[in-house]
DNA sequence: CATGAATGAGAATTCATTCAT
DNA sequence: AATGAATGAATTCTCATTCAT
């Protein structure tokens, strides 16, 4: 009767049916009243009737479209996890080999720039655990990929790539994290941030190997 | 009456009446069981009952201690970030300036590796956004404190400290949240890891600059 | 959503939907529960839980209607003064001005003695402060609007209205009290028993001046 | 061990011992510090705590004097009224039987205005209902002395007397009240305004008899 | 006597969810 | 499909009272 869907309602009808598009449009209201009260109360502090009532919908309504809050948030962020996706998808066919990771990084930095409410809800933590973490799982996959085909071209021998991707994507979530305080750099700027932390990394003259009194810091509370 | 100190309560008196050791005994039960009910079923879904019943104290006793649910998680990171701090401290007397910034890094993972019931918490999203984002906050700082020392010798020119701060803090947090999931590489690995990014940075044959279509990823949802 | 008005429903529906019956009529049922616990438990000692259990409906409902208790409160008082009101506007229109302070002192009686539990809550003590402060500056207003008129027409020069207003619907008050313990005279003997009091006053034997030590008295304790 | 007497502590004793000095003075602390927060915050809002706290002393205390807030309350109550009463029997006996009633009157209203703060809580609703009814009783019970010992001389045939003791005391508290909004008049000038009232009562021309529908008034809500 | 930490019953309040219309 | 009144379990928080010191 209600399958609560997470995918696609699979082939988009061309020709849906009055009810039906009148079904999506109700979807998609409750979908942007959500983001919102998301946004500006958090994930945790938004109620089921504080959605409706942005939506301009009854309260029963909310439960004919999503199981509970969690499932809106989790179609929030595949809606807009898909298109990132696209997008970069779109990107890559142009773009040299050379440059897919920057490719990628300028993609997520523009996306996520245009959508930092979305970010700020799900990577600082006011969302529930387990959509925070397929989010941050699937952009370092995003990453991963590139990193994954750089290796098979022979060009990152000796890393651990899926490692290596979560901490690029902990550099991004922290400059997307950035923009909740300071408004610059703007993406472009973020981008050759990284980039260049990324190309020259610290100069060597920092980085040397720690005296070896590997406990320190060991101790529990 | 109460004060719900977050501070410590000043001058440890070296002779505390009965009663007030028996009130910091209770305390310390608070934040031993709080931690370990934050652990396993996260944040947001305990209850106060279920500290006080971990504690074994009355549900009354913890709002002599704590205002609410906050507070708790609050003592438990400052109590943490201080031990933290501390043992930054000690290591940093005995290194060189180059390894200055190893040690901190090693510092944190060796830390954090230790505490990661505390951290997951906080670094997942599995706390009020205020309480995760001064956590992040002072993970930086902590980096912040050494890149300022570099830049101060004139190491690091041309960098935004803070952003590379967040930035570097962004890699280990993402360190720390793999271990949620794998319990390899230990922590001197995980350090061995981030240090190699951070000296080799990756292939610069990975990193030309992307094709100039900077809109790419710009569309909202 | 829920305005929990204090205002009537404004003009009132001739064909309010199903779903408006419904819920007046939850009000209502409310409110007469509310009156009848409050009358017998006290209005302090009652818990929401127990009107709502006397109203036969869940504890959440409540809510749908009311603030809290105050507001039952208040709702029933108005409700009350509201046709209280009324009744003395339709016996003034058919009284000889000589008559109108009578008629309102009797009304008033009457009302209240139809009406003893609401107004044993109100006039005792067993309400919140500000609740028994307005009652009681309505009942007053009642009497100042013939007390008024009457000045008016330069039947009461030289005394100072509202504070005989007060004074009057102290008398009155206490009447009804009377009615917590006795139950006669009733409303038509205690009307007797206060305009005589008024017509007469008492025995100027009794009321010579006293004696000047008008310091009696004025210890504080 | 411990009689929580409402009586005074019997013949006070004039070399108390040490301990039974301290005692009284603890006793003593609380009841200035309850009639205090009650004065501030109203009797059912306050606390045991703010009591103990505003007294310096430890909560246990509290209930070494008093068996609960009810009785601190009754306490301070007896205390006033002991006072007033005395008060009230030393103006007697110089009295002249015709200026009694005025006397009685006016230390009231010397006293209530000196004490403003504890009739406030009494008069108010601010007080349980079995404080504030005896209260009441009490204030009318010293009219009653002296209206009847008027009736006993012959002087108010055909009057109920506690009825006519209960409406004047009804003025009396109107009075008291009117002082929690207003200076004005003093108790002097309080005291002329009341006996104006009852030694001239109402014109004549205001106070013919209402229409006879003695139904008016008379339907419940 | 005095203390104040601990207690836990009880009250208020919220909110996801249902269901009759 | 949409509605929104009703529900009641669950949670937070308060506070009178006890009792070991």
């Amino acid at each position: 009767m209600n399958d609560h869907s997470l995918l696609n309602e699979g082939s988009e009808d061309i020709h849906p049916s009055r009810g039906a598009r009148r079904r999506a449009r109700t979807r998609a209201d409750l979908l942007v009243a959500a983001r919102q009260v998301f946004a500006t109360r958090g994930y945790h502090e938004t109620s089921i009737a504080e959605i409706t009532a942005a939506a301009d919908v009854g309260v029963g309504t909310f439960y004919l479209h999503f199981r509970d809050k969690d499932e809106v948030l989790s179609a929030l962020l595949q809606e807009g996890l898909t298109g990132l996706r696209q997008q970069i998808a779109r990107s890559l066919v142009t773009a040299r080999p050379a440059q897919q990771i920057p490719t990628v990084i300028q993609a997520i930095f523009n996306f996520a720039y245009s959508n930092r409410d979305l970010f700020s809800i799900v990577l600082t933590g006011g969302s529930p655990l387990g959509v925070g973490f397929r989010a941050r799982a699937e952009l370092a996959d995003l990453l991963a990929g590139v990193l994954e085909a750089a290796e098979a071209r022979g060009m990152l021998l000796g890393y651990d790539i899926p490692l290596l991707a979560r901490m690029l994507s902990g550099v991004i979530a922290q400059g997307i994290l950035w923009w909740m305080e300071y408004d610059t750099p703007d993406p472009a700027g973020m981008t050759a941030q990284m980039l260049r932390l990324l190309r020259e990394g610290l100069p060597p003259a920092l980085l040397a190997d720690p005296p070896t009194s590997p406990e320190c810091g060991k101790e529990t509370l």
